[in-house]
DNA sequence: GCCCAGGTGAAGC
DNA sequence: GCTTCACATGGG
């Protein structure tokens, strides 16, 4: 017998529920005429926006819903991190064009494994490498009747037991040794997910980075998306593209170095907000601006 | 065909 | 130290 669709509200002011999940953190979600559907912590869930909250849709039973609120972080009070913002131009452009754009709080290894996944890849070849390792290594969850079939993020006990070549079949290319790498020391305890989040920052970034194919944004990604290190902040080719534009305009040469340490000193406690406002912003709503 | 994509590691100065 | 290049794969 198929359990019951339960529905809920969730109270979220400022929660732009498309930006959030189009933002290149997530790469699991699909949307669809009523609503963005996904898998959370195994559970199949429907989410839509009303304005002032966030709907949700899941299979009972379903009365804790924490493992929801947690991971679209609908308590975290957006003025705050919006005030703590600097209060510099191109910051203020970036806010007013993603009102309500937030930081997810994601499962660390779902985290780790697609953003290994994700070096040189267009966001929508992430998305497809991603469905693709799900669909081939991921539990199968209950889905509502009518619904397409959805599966859970594969374990790294599953990961560890496929192949090299098997692994590549799932077109993720050069970084499979990595991803094979990553799913076998975590299965095997010498890496402790669980644990890096208690760990101090610069202690869990290197951790992270022992990990071959991941150096320092990758580990910044996850750092940010599945610990809520607030203030780590991943410096990719947009973010890159960004900074020079919006903070170093007509400066030839800057080198990563100054870029770090411009990072390091300008964007406040929340700077990890800031720059998934920069990245954002960059790819939405400055289209082609070279 | 060419260039680029939420990078990284190895090899070359 | 810093720059250059290969690495798979697909889209524009």
């Amino acid at each position: 017998m198929m359990p019951q669709l339960v529905i809920r509200l969730f109270p979220a002011h400022d929660y732009d529920l498309a930006a959030t999940l189009r933002s290149g953190q997530a790469f699991r979600w699909k949307c669809a005429e009523n609503g963005w559907t996904g898998v959370i912590s195994g559970r199949w869930v429907r989410l839509r926006s009303t304005g002032t909250s966030v709907e949700a849709e899941a299979l009972a039973p379903a009365d804790d819903w924490t493992w929801l609120t947690h991971y679209l972080q609908t308590d975290v009070a957006l003025e705050e991190v919006l005030r703590g913002f600097p209060g510099d131009e191109p910051m203020q452009s970036a806010v007013a064009a993603c009102r309500g754009l937030r930081l997810l709080r994601q499962d660390p290894w779902e985290c780790l494994a697609s953003f290994i996944l994700s070096s040189t890849k267009q966001i929508l070849q992430i998305q497809q490498i991603v469905a693709n390792l799900c669909e081939c290594y991921g539990q199968p969850v209950v889905v509502p009747a009518g619904e397409p079939a959805a599966w859970a993020f594969p374990s790294p006990a599953r990961l560890a037991s496929v192949t090299e070549t098997e692994l590549r079949a799932c077109k993720m290319g050069f970084r499979a040794p990595y991803l094979l790498e990553a799913a076998r020391r975590t299965a095997a305890g010498e890496l402790d997910l669980t644990e890096l989040g208690k760990a101090p920052l610069d202690v869990a970034r290197g951790r992270l980075m022992e990990l071959p194919g991941v150096g320092r944004k990758i580990a910044d990604c996850v750092l940010l998306f599945a610990y809520g290190f607030q203030s780590a902040f991943p410096v990719d080719v947009w973010v890159l593209k960004a900074l020079r534009q919006l903070y170093f305009p007509r400066r030839r040469r800057v080198t990563p170095r100054q870029i770090q340490q411009f990072v390091d000193e300008h964007f406040g406690p929340y700077a990890g907000y800031a720059q998934q406002y920069l990245f954002h912003y960059m790819r939405v709503a400055r289209p082609r601006m070279d």
